[in-house]
RNA sequence: GGGCGCUUAGCUCAGUUGGCUAGAGCAUCUCGUUUACACCGAGAGGGUCGGGGGUUCGAGUCCCUCAGCGCCCACCA
């Protein structure tokens, strides 16, 4: 067949995905060992992005080798309905039309979202499988599927019944923007400059004033009270009297609680139990009042008219005023402090009171902390295990509740005469329950994306139903961002342990992030996101692969590198040629034979490709791809290419380079499916797909020949090297020997070294070559002989000054007795062979001089 | 405030349990169209592994310390 001079990986990748998944040779075989990774699932509405590509592609290598392994490998894809990101996307399409949200049902906002994901969805199944991704596509599962829900609820009724589920008024973490709360873990915390200010209360029973300080003035008119440290001197008589709430004709307690730190501002604080987690506390414990002063959509109630309606800024710039106006503005000072933000729309956190449902999250996080620390699960790098326990140990109730349509709606009921009387009931589409003449209320809020997706591993392999894929878990590999461990890895191993008794995972795997390529994030409003088809449109899938794995290291962040991707680019090129070249010479009549080496190099290309095959495997299964990857690119660029196939263009041995392209593939293939794929269908010497072909075998060798060789290829390396110095007239290129290897060799010899004969001879003249010890001299004239000599002394001193270390080494005691014998013995060569040389390099000189 | 990581060639980064002369890709320089490949071949130069100290026969690797950078987590007003 004639292929091509340079591999189009446009013209082949789609056809060979096609090829495979028409063949099923990515579904469970049902039988052997199993293996099991379960991708993370894309955004169904969204692209693939860089990190995308990355986690897809250490994915697919994993489940690659594993199949080849001869496991039963399978790699279960999914779709994230992605709740809240969705949601954004689409609430942003409705404000541009102008359409309020609020003038939907739950229902009807459900169900245009569906539609408008369903327009979208099936993009990143058609990107990832231009990733290459080896996907068991009928295994596919979406976050919103029967199955999900029905585990989730299942999921929801356990918790309920075991008495981890409570509803209640807490301070949360509300987005005045999209009107939700969130979870702890969806806050980002800033620090930085803010103002403190002192504020005094006039005294209500005593003559005098008490200064407290805030951040937030804008909130007084929701305190309830002034706290001060029950140790505090300065206040104690003050305790138990009360002051006169400023703006306002409310009296409100002195009170002494041990949360007040004395030593911050003036060591008296003002009560918004509203409005703050620490406030709301205390506000517990000593029964004060909760006035709301801030809507659900961030502007001000319960204040002086003035301020009614207004935004929380606007109404802090009043307050101040109107302090300012009064003579009670005591102090203003510049501090650092930490601000909660939206991590969505970038907006200022409110904490709000609201009741939601909340998983008591301690039982879970012992019992997950106690399965990380007994290395139940092995983390991928090592250091985040400790990130992961530490998150543990300060994790808080779980709010799971959200106010967003798009999503999970909570299976839960309250009767409408009684607030406290909440039951579990699936049946989330009527609006109304009517049960033993009670009526119930459904509650509109939708689940926490991240409690369905915490369950992911045991929905996705069926395992609570027995399905087929059931002895797929616990998965071998969850392979993520590091960026989500506490997010999404930490849940899954509450519930995977609450729900199966089992750890969700065996191993974990996180990558970094994939930055620009100066080291920037990458974002779009930066405008540096490199899309991944991009690059695989101009570069092939391989490339991008390759490119990505190469120079990566699990957990670190780390610049994308186009050089990297042509790198691979142009490897796959040198694939495709190493095989144009292998399959001319063997021609269309071959079939797959077993390998008859019989020339030296068929020998050592033997060993090399041996100890490239335990290699790689041992750097995959120890989960080093960027080492994998050069090992791969090493042993057939440098190996393959630039030394067996050379060695070849003399003697042809059609069974070796057989076994040598089939190797190359194979061994290549989990990095670089479609090129290997796409050569092995051009193979005349059988009709299978690579993608199910085993991990190759190592095949015997004679270790002297291939030693030999290697002798050779220094001896060539030599020529060459003292050749390039030479200037074009002064060169035979003839070379002289009285030596045995050299006779068994002068014609191999002759075509590496490019030279125009090899003769034997008793008559040596020119350079003598030194560095392998052979009978060996290169025709030059006189005149640059000479010039070599400061050459050869430069060379002598070298070998004199390693000589020197040698026996420096080997005259210590302590290194002769301590040392590992092996590395002693290692050392005595090494000074033997280097004595051997300088005698030669002395020799030589002698001649010259 | 707590925790973690990074600093190695001009650039971007590898470097498992300490083992001898520290690697890669790209870039640079020289030479070269030879039976696949210029997305190529042959060869070369370039590093006191952030500074200092320690342990060891032996340290890029382990310990201490200093400096610079980055990330994650966290309800302090």
């Amino acid at each position: 067949m004639k292929l091509a001079k340079i591999y189009d990986p446009n013209q082949y990748e789609p056809n060979v995905y096609a090829m495979w998944e028409k063949s099923n040779a990515f579904a469970s075989k049902g039988k052997g060992e199993p293996y099991c990774i379960v991708m993370p699932p894309p955004n169904a509405n969204g692209n693939l992005h860089i990190g995308h590509a990355l986690g897809g592609s250490v994915q697919d290598i994993l489940v690659r080798y594993w199949r080849m392994r001869g496991k039963d490998a399978v790699y279960i894809p999914g779709a994230d309905h992605a709740g809240f990101e969705t949601w954004v996307v689409y609430e942003r399409t409705l404000t541009e039309k102008g359409i309020d949200r609020f003038s939907f049902s739950r229902e009807q906002l459900y169900s245009q979202v569906w539609d408008f994901v369903e327009q979208q969805r099936g993009n990143m199944e058609l990107q990832l499988r231009a990733l290459g991704s080896g996907c068991s596509w009928n295994d596919l599962v979406f976050t919103l599927d029967n199955k999900v829900i029905d585990t989730v609820y299942d999921t929801f009724k356990k918790m309920w019944d075991d008495g981890l589920i409570y509803r209640g008024e807490r301070i949360v973490n509300y987005s005045t923007k999209y009107q939700t709360s969130y979870a702890d873990i969806e806050v980002n915390h800033k620090l930085e400059k803010g103002k403190l200010w002192d504020i005094a209360y006039p005294l209500y029973d005593k003559i005098g004033e008490i200064v407290v300080s805030t951040t937030r003035p804008e909130t007084m008119f929701g305190d309830t009270a002034i706290a001060v440290h029950p140790d505090d001197k300065r206040y104690k008589d003050l305790v138990g009297t009360r002051v006169m709430l400023p703006l306002t004709d409310r009296v409100i307690p002195i009170i002494a609680d041990e949360l007040i730190d004395p030593e911050f501002g003036t060591g008296a604080v003002k009560v918004t139990p509203a409005h703050d987690p620490n406030d709301f506390e205390i506000g517990q414990r000593h029964n004060l009042d909760r006035i709301q002063v801030i809507d659900f959509n961030g502007t001000m109630i319960n204040v002086p008219d003035k301020l009614v309606g207004m935004t929380v800024e606007d109404a802090r710039e009043m307050t101040l005023t109107l302090l300012r106006n009064d003579e009670l503005l005591r102090g203003e000072k510049e501090i650092e402090h930490t601000v909660g933000y939206d991590y969505k729309s970038g907006l200022p956190i409110q904490p709000l009171i609201k009741e939601q449902w909340f998983i008591k999250v301690k039982p879970l996080a012992e019992r997950a902390k106690q399965a990380v620390i007994d290395g139940q699960i092995k983390f991928i790098p090592e250091s985040k295990k400790n990130n992961l326990i530490r998150y543990y140990e300060q994790l808080r109730d779980w709010n799971i509740s959200r106010q967003i349509p798009w999503g999970i709606p909570i299976p839960a009921f309250q009767n409408i005469d009684d607030p406290n009387d909440w039951i579990f009931d699936r049946r989330v589409d009527e609006k109304v329950l009517n049960i033993d003449g009670k009526t119930y209320k459904r509650e509109e809020d939708t689940f926490d994306t991240w409690f369905s997706s915490g369950q992911w591993p045991f929905i996705t392999t069926d395992y609570l139903t027995d399905g087929p894929l059931s002895k797929h878990y616990p998965i071998d590999v969850m392979e993520t961002g590091a960026d989500i461990l506490s997010a999404w890895v930490s849940r899954m191993i509450m519930i995977g342990l609450y729900r199966t008794g089992q750890v969700p995972f065996k191993t974990v795997y996180l990558h970094g992030l994939v930055l620009d390529e100066k080291g920037q994030k990458m974002s779009k409003s930066k405008g540096n996101v490199i899309n991944p088809m991009d690059a695989i449109s101009k570069y092939g899938s391989d490339a991008l692969r390759m490119g990505l794995i190469a120079s990566r290291s699990a957990g670190q962040n780390q610049a994308f590198s186009l050089d990297r991707v042509i790198a691979g680019r142009n490897f796959c090129n040198k694939l495709w040629n190493i095989a144009r070249f292998i399959e001319d010479k063997v021609g269309d009549g071959f079939r797959d034979k077993i390998p008859e080496p019989v020339t030296m190099a068929d020998h050592w290309i033997i060993k090399q490709l041996d100890e490239a095959i335990d290699s790689i495997a041992s750097q995959i299964e120890t989960y080093r791809f960027a080492e994998a990857g050069e090992t791969i690119y090493h042993s057939i660029w440098d190996d393959v290419a630039d030394w067996y196939i050379e060695a070849s263009k003399h003697s042809t041995n059609k069974s070796m380079l057989n076994w040598v392209l089939n190797t190359s593939l194979k061994i290549a293939h989990p990095f670089a499916p479609f090129v290997t794929e796409t050569i092995w269908q051009t193979l005349a010497w059988h009709d299978s797909l690579l993608v199910n072909a085993s991990w190759p075998e190592k095949i015997a060798y004679d270790e002297i020949a291939a030693a030999e060789f290697s002798r050779l290829k220094t001896l060539v390396t030599e020529i060459r090297f003292v050749l390039t110095e030479l200037p074009g007239n002064e060169r035979y290129d003839l070379l002289y020997f009285k030596d045995a290897l050299i006779e068994d060799n002068a014609k191999i010899i002759q075509t590496m070294a490019k030279l125009k004969g090899v003769q034997s001879t008793d008559n040596a003249r020119g350079l003598r070559l030194t560095v392998t010890g052979r009978e060996a001299w290169l025709d030059i004239p006189p005149k640059t002989l000479a010039e070599h000599q400061s050459n050869l002394e430069m060379r002598l001193a070298e070998v004199h000054k390693d000589i020197q270390m040698l026996e420096t080494r080997l005259g210590n005691r302590h290194y002769v007795e301590k040392a590992p014998k092996r590395l002693v013995e290692e050392s005595q060569n090494e000074l033997k062979n280097k004595q051997a040389l300088a005698e030669r390099l002395v020799k030589e000189l002698e001649i010259l001089t």
